[in-house]
DNA sequence: CAATTAACCTACTAAATCTATAGGATAAAA
DNA sequence: TTTTATCCTATAGATTTAGTAGGTTAATTG
């Protein structure tokens, strides 16, 4: 299941994406036009911010705004953030592999085979679909 | 993130599918094999049970046994019982389906449209699996 | 019949994670 | 210097996960 924090973050950044100039929008605003609790958003927009997704202006007329343009957000930079790893199981995992405690030989597990038949064709969506794809 | 609780029960499926002959398997030795709390396998494998994938029989060389040929058992089934919603929104399951406090418009939504795509193709990979194919 | 075996069932708990909320600090603008 | 809005830390309540404990029922074996 996906996270409200991942699912929030996204209406979030797709808002922005929509906006037609690249003014700041506040948080205030977004969290109103999109029903997300403000102080809940205002966490997750600081750490889409530390992680070079967004940018931000404080005091009157401040807010954040994309430091991109939507076409070069792909899904995979935004899950991996929000949500962490795209993989279900670690042991399948590209940027959060860890081994499992319990399997002996990956290669030898039915559930790491189906595994990453799922993660292959997640991150190949995700891979393709930027934030300006969502944005219509 | 796929829960412990689904891995072990396909890993304890795919034990089973593996079998040459269908004659009950205990949970011990299930639990031995495949380093899972037996305690845990025993709730998991109960509820297969109930759910009409696992038969069982009691006493003396008892155990659980595949009712139907592995083929016949779809990834889909497995997941839904064990796992709950395939879709990571539920506004996006097809089983499960529920809708968002948050979304005024389901067809306006970003995270529904882009995790309509995920459903669709997890859903066909998990269709077109069967404990068979996860078996050899 | 009685003992053994192994599934069946209910309830509980410890730990982790999620979804926030509170309250103040900092920086920019008016 | 007041206002505005982001920045930051800490905490708390709810939910979910991953088990554990302990006894009950049913089938087999001697």
């Amino acid at each position: 299941m996906l996270s409200k924090k991942t699912k929030y973050g996204i209406k979030a950044l797709v808002y922005l994406a929509k906006q037609e100039k690249r003014l700041p929008v506040q948080i205030s605003t977004i969290s109103q036009a999109e029903n997300i609790s403000q102080k809940f958003l205002e966490s997750i927009l600081l750490t889409l911010k530390k992680n070079g997704i967004l940018g931000s202006k404080k005091g009157k007329g401040g807010g954040y705004y994309l430091l991109k343009d939507p076409k070069e957000v792909p899904m995979t930079s935004v899950m991996r953030l929000l949500e962490g790893p795209i993989a279900m199981v670690p042991c399948v995992s590209l940027n959060f592999y860890e081994k499992c405690d319990d399997c002996p030989d990956e290669n030898a597990c039915a559930v790491h085979k189906i595994m990453i038949k799922v993660r292959d064709n997640t991150l190949e969506i995700f891979r393709n679909t930027s934030l300006a794809d969502l944005s219509f």
